[in-house]
DNA sequence: CATAAAAATGTGCTCGAGAACATTATTATT
DNA sequence: AATAATAATGTTCTCGAGCACATTTTTATG
């Protein structure tokens, strides 16, 4: 293999290199006859300009902001801080300088506030979670029209973004989810999806990975499930969830669309110990804790931190390497038992 | 941010690059005073050599041989090829010369021959995969005293070797199979673990699996399952199992420990449908074809072409970056079932 | 045909690390 | 103290792409 450099292009057409870098860059100024040669070279071998020695003259040093909610209010995001450290260490060298900045999941004004300061710093790119849908559709519009990138992951936006998307498709792995609840449960069984937040939101997500649970059910003609949902603020779980089975009877399987299944545990006890199946989401520690007891039977792997990791590399290879960013990136909708789950942390 | 260079360490502390070129590289020929003056700004500032500068000098062509099973033999190292492309393709601009070789997976002769050819073309690195355990062994031992970086995946050889291993822990997938044969089943089932093979070998991979399984079900005190062993070729396999059912009957559960679930649904015909519960392994075009048509329940997904790609990745940024290599890297064990198929694929 | 204007082409510098080579400072020996 | 020997330090070149600038060639105009 032979690499060849603009010198054995210039040497093998009989021109200059900079007759050459014309030619590549199409910057005019190049006679019929000497873009011919250059050409007719350029068609016999494969060249491509060494990345390196191309970033080399450009020491820019990049800045990207990752705008995370906070961990301390929601653990959920811990593992995104894991990913931007990771790419933190691995790409400082390359000159690409990334900070985290966090707001409260529960405060739409601290997620505004954090926008506007980071807009006057003015990076190169911002990776941020439209948790607050509006908002952050707005605040993309404000980055973009400043020439600033901006990448999503976990949940999309219908925007002009001209970074790229990285999550799971969320329907498709209520689909998942319901699928393992067939398998684990009889059929004609009774199934409960609960939706548990911390505060009432328009969360898009948690009603995509609905439609997908009962869009798989509906399917099966041979056997009908009967199927509910349950919308509860995680502070008033507890008398929901008994409000609940005081109505419904041989309750056999839980769906929990959100990280918080841990909760469904607390309030029906240890005790439960197999009798209701339960599938939920997010690796959290209270979670595999769980998950290691057979307390809950799956978790659906929404991978976070290597959702921000990718976000970052994607970012980080194309303003290294020019690299284009993908514009939409679904990662694989794992499923996690209790043998797995080592294996995924 | 601020990236210091050489130059920058330099300028503060009044000497010039030569000399801390010569400390950070431990050339001696530095005064006592010189090295503390060097030290002093190296230690309050967090100097990193810029990793592409000190890339583009060595513009040497780093060659790489894939050994592989032929694809055309087994279609599960199909995804391998896949895996070294793309590695290819990512690479190439950088200087990294990846070419695959293929040998027979039913001749060790074949293989001996293959790793002969490589040995002469001297390469910086070769990938293989140890099917033969013996003669891999025998050839890493050839390759490592020729300087050659030798690095493993899917099977593991307990040797000197050199690069990395990526691969799986076996007998956790042996685990996750039985957890989830558990859930599909009920207690007491009979359930039979199948190891199909082309031909009869010392397949260490296939016995780590089945010791899993069965120390699954050895910890469950509270039911007991009734699990057997069926060690068959790949061409007696009608026969083996028809005169299997006709002593055992009412197998609730089958365990295929090779990629060849698919030959299982071939031998049983269709008509199964989901009385007799099937796990196996990794996703063939025939396996996830069954799968789809719910006649495999779940499938553990070995993720070939990740294996491949990953050692590709480790040599190619330790030659062109100098990071190090990590010696072993266990891929998540994926569970794959007719819903998140398709986002592995 | 001379000269200006424009077009085409070539040259040389930059980036940062690294090392060969050149130069200066220090020590040893007579 | 003069000179050689050695140690210490500084200078300059290399790598490939890219671009500013210098030089040469071609075309236009009087």
């Amino acid at each position: 293999m032979k690499i060849y450099t603009i010198k054995d292009i210039a040497k093998l057409a009989g021109v200059s290199k900079g007759t050459v870098d014309r030619v590549l860059h199409k910057r005019g100024k190049v006679s019929d006859k000497a873009l011919e040669k250059v050409n007719k070279v350029l068609k016999e071998i494969d060249y491509q300009p060494n990345p390196i020695a191309r970033n080399l003259k450009n020491n820019k040093v990049y800045q990207i902001c990752v705008i995370l909610p906070n961990p301390e209010e929601d653990i959920f995001w811990a593992p995104c801080v894991e990913g931007v450290n990771q790419a933190i260490e691995e790409f400082k060298a390359f000159g690409i300088s990334i900070e985290p900045y966090f707001y409260s999941p529960v405060s739409t004004k601290s997620f505004m506030k954090i926008n506007e300061d980071i807009l006057k710093i003015a990076p190169d790119a911002v990776i941020l979670t439209p948790l607050f849908y509006k908002e952050s559709v707005e605040v993309a519009k404000k980055y973009v029209s400043n020439d600033i990138i901006v990448s999503t992951f976990n949940n999309e936006i219908e925007s002009n973004q001209t970074g790229s998307f990285v999550g799971q498709d969320l329907f498709q792995s209520g689909r998942v989810a319901a699928n393992l609840m067939q398998m684990v449960t009889q059929p004609k069984s009774k199934i409960i999806i609960i939706h548990i937040g911390e505060v009432i939101n328009n969360a898009l997500h948690m009603q995509e990975k609905e439609r997908g649970f009962r869009n798989y059910f509906k399917e099966l003609t041979d056997t009908d499930y009967d199927v509910s949902t349950l919308n509860v603020l995680q502070s008033e779980l507890d008398k929901s969830l008994s409000d609940f089975f005081k109505l419904h009877q041989n309750v056999s399987g839980i769906f929990v669309t959100t990280s918080k299944a841990y909760k469904i545990i607390e309030v029906l006890g240890e005790i439960n110990n197999d009798k209701i199946k339960i599938i939920g989401y997010d690796l959290l520690p209270k979670n595999t804790d769980f998950m290691k007891n057979k307390n809950i039977n799956f978790l659906i792997h929404q991978n976070p931190k290597t959702q921000t990791y990718l976000s970052l590399n994607y970012l980080a290879e194309y303003f290294l390497f020019g690299k284009d960013i993908p514009k939409q990136k679904l990662l694989p909708i794992d499923i996690v038992n209790s043998e797995n789950l080592t294996s995924y942390i």
